[in-house]
RNA sequence: GAGGGCGUAGCGAAGCUGGUUAUCGCGACGGCCUGUCACGCCGUAGAUCGCGGGUUCGAGUCCCGUCGCUCUCGCCA
């Protein structure tokens, strides 16, 4: 098709291009038709910028403008003209011109929108957006998402390079390795009956880049796993993964902590302190009830074992003598909402999400008295308990007794609901912290052997040495999360580059020699030719970027994402395959449970 | 696997305790309009109220089931 290439685009023209002829390429964004004269706003990436055909416009021109509807495609040459003063549009980049139109064609038509594309959030549902993702796309919102996450993944391999840092690029069709998530398995057409994996990370792949030399590495890695979505969970998602050598766990965190400075700075103009806030595993529980706090609000939780000791409420005695823990959080005092008695069923449903049995409560009236709720049972403990509490008049302060973990989450959950609810959060602010000393091994209960907390590859601290067999839950390890507004960003830790001490992390996890060799062999025949210590991490770039666009679903900064049910309304995929395709992969389909 | 929320025209929504012909905005279509910028004005079409069953004289509304979307728990080193 022949067409009027464009000379500019449409974010571009100001009152300095008065006089100029030029040509526009763009979509139809609005269509004012006065009878006599028409505005075409005309739409691109950059901008948006008025089209005027008038009086003066040749018949041919009008007769198009009067054919066009919205997000036609269409290329307009036309003379630059600067707007009389009552006539700017100040909302506008290009308010202070307009471009009278000499001639128009019509590149493409389009059919009646499913939704409007708007210049700021579309209002269309979300399965809707991305039935039609290619319309939503063109909305201002996410046009503006997409380019931040390009500026930021820009400024991170900028940044990174400048640091003697490699991008290298590692497989995306793996062995399978039966540690953490689910894989997602692509059939081998050469070996019938074996698979390949999607990886679940780089991770070990980039640890036998260390081995090679490559001491600094990077990569911008999309990483697959196949579990439930959330929203901020996709089975599909990117990483900047990472990995160094000669490091010690302080060295990573400096350079995540420079890295994160510079792309803020770089991207949004804001400014990190120069080192985030460092928590223990232990104290982000106890205190935050989470091991991803956020940190842009108080509300810590409280520990009141002695208090509840000493109080005469069954339920807290029993709970104490069992083993378990009575925790604390003040509800400060406020207006809306008043701490009525539908608002704390609220709060103790929240609890309850995690286990908890119930919230036990007490207000806090005048004079240092405490009324409502188990208020009875700490009587004499009154001024103990405010003090404790840091409480004042019009605070209440609610309870959960149960098993450590337990109590910490139910709390933390409380927490962060009262945090929304009483409008604590403040917006555009961006609280980085580090998680620090995770235990490095839990309990697999269902199983009944000890289980990888991370991953098996991480560092026990040098002082559990001795003691990784004899008491495994005790043991940390050189772990370490970045977390950002309460969300997980980051996780990583120091490696094991040891032969015998990765052996014995597969035995406590129930890997046979045997086993350990047929699944990581090529991992341990690495480490026999000199490996490097190393350590390395890896920020989700999905997340930061959504908590960095202000918004709650990574599916708002991922250009074409599948929704809840795994499923990506555009494409339609899964789908079904060919018979042939089957055959091919030596594959038999067992059994469909509804026929397609 | 489990729980909460939602499902009404192409899109977004209203529809209270069941009661005539299901309402509004955007969009579409037709007409008018020479300075708008979310243009305005007049008119038209467009809905088996997700689907199936039940209660009732009568169901968008109540009940049961089912499907879809969404948030969450489990799961996700």
């Amino acid at each position: 098709m022949e067409y009027k290439q464009r000379t500019v685009t449409c974010g571009a023209l100001r009152k300095s291009d008065d006089g100029q002829r030029v040509v526009l390429n763009g979509w139809v964004h609005r269509n004012r038709n006065h009878g006599g004269i028409h505005f075409i706003n005309l739409r691109d990436r950059y901008g948006i910028t008025q089209v005027v055909v008038g009086e003066h416009a040749p018949d041919d021109v009008v007769a198009v403008a009067g054919e066009l509807h919205l997000e036609y495609c269409v290329s307009v040459e036309g003379i630059v003209h600067a707007r009389p003063a009552s006539m700017v549009n100040a909302e506008m980049g290009t308010g202070e011109i307009e471009v009278e139109a000499l001639s128009l064609q019509i590149l493409s038509r389009c059919e009646p929108l499913p939704f409007m594309i708007d210049e700021n959030e579309t209002d269309a549902k979300e399965d809707t957006r991305l039935r039609y993702r290619y319309l939503d796309l063109r909305s201002g919102a996410m046009q503006k998402r997409i380019k931040l996450r390009h500026d930021f993944v820009r400024a991170i391999r900028e940044y990174l390079s400048s640091r003697d840092f490699y991008e290298i690029e590692t497989p995306t069709l793996i062995k399978s390795t039966p540690e953490g998530a689910r894989d997602f398995l692509v059939p081998s057409r050469i070996y019938p009956g074996k698979f390949y994996a999607l990886p679940q990370s780089p991770q070990l792949f980039k640890q036998i880049l260390m081995v090679s030399g490559f001491d600094k590495y990077f990569q911008i890695a999309r990483c697959y796993r196949d579990e439930d979505a959330r929203g901020d969970r996709q089975l599909e998602f990117t990483q900047l993964d990472m990995e160094m050598s000669f490091v010690n766990r302080d060295d990573i965190l400096l350079v995540m902590e420079g890295l994160f400075n510079h792309v803020f700075k770089q991207v949004m103009d804001y400014q990190l302190p120069a080192h985030f806030t460092r928590l223990t595993w232990h104290e982000a529980m106890n205190t935050y009830g989470v091991d991803k706090p956020d940190l842009r609000y108080g509300l810590p939780i409280v520990a009141v074992d002695d208090l509840a000791k000493a109080s005469s409420f069954g339920t807290f005695l029993q709970v104490l003598s069992d083993g378990g823990t009575v925790k604390a959080l003040k509800a400060p005092a406020s207006e809306a909402p008043a701490y009525s008695r539908k608002y704390i069923s609220e709060l103790e449903d929240a609890a309850k999400i995690y286990g908890a049995k119930g919230l036990a409560w007490i207000k806090v009236g005048s004079n240092g008295a405490i009324e409502g709720g188990v208020s009875k049972f700490f009587v004499g403990q009154e001024q103990a308990l405010i003090q404790r509490m840091e409480a004042k008049e019009g605070d209440m302060i609610v309870f959960v007794a149960d098993q450590w973990k337990k109590t910490c989450n139910s709390l933390g959950a409380v927490r962060i609901k009262l945090a929304r609810d009483l409008g604590l959060v403040t917006k555009g602010t961006f609280e980085f912290c580090w998680i620090v000393d995770f235990p490095l091994f839990e309990y697999n209960e269902d199983a009944k052997h000890w289980e990888a907390a991370h991953h098996m590859f991480s560092m026990p601290q040098v002082q559990y040495l001795d003691t990784l067999e004899s008491d495994p839950g005790s043991v940390k390890g050189d772990l370490y999360d970045l977390v950002l507004n309460g969300y997980e960003v980051a996780s990583g830790s120091i490696r094991i580059h040891d032969v015998e001490l990765q052996k014995r992390i597969f035995r406590i996890c129930n890997f046979t020699d045997e086993e350990a060799e047929s699944r990581f062999g090529f991992l341990l025949n690495a480490f026999r030719y000199g490996p490097p210590p190393h350590g390395g991490i890896a920020p989700g770039i999905d997340r930061m970027v959504m908590i960095m666009a202000e918004q709650t679903s990574i599916k708002e900064v991922i250009a074409f994402p599948k929704n809840t049910a795994a499923i990506s309304p555009m494409d339609d995929s899964p789908s079904s395959v060919d018979e042939q395709q089957l055959d091919d992969l030596h594959l038999i389909i067992k059994q469909l449970k509804k026929t397609e």
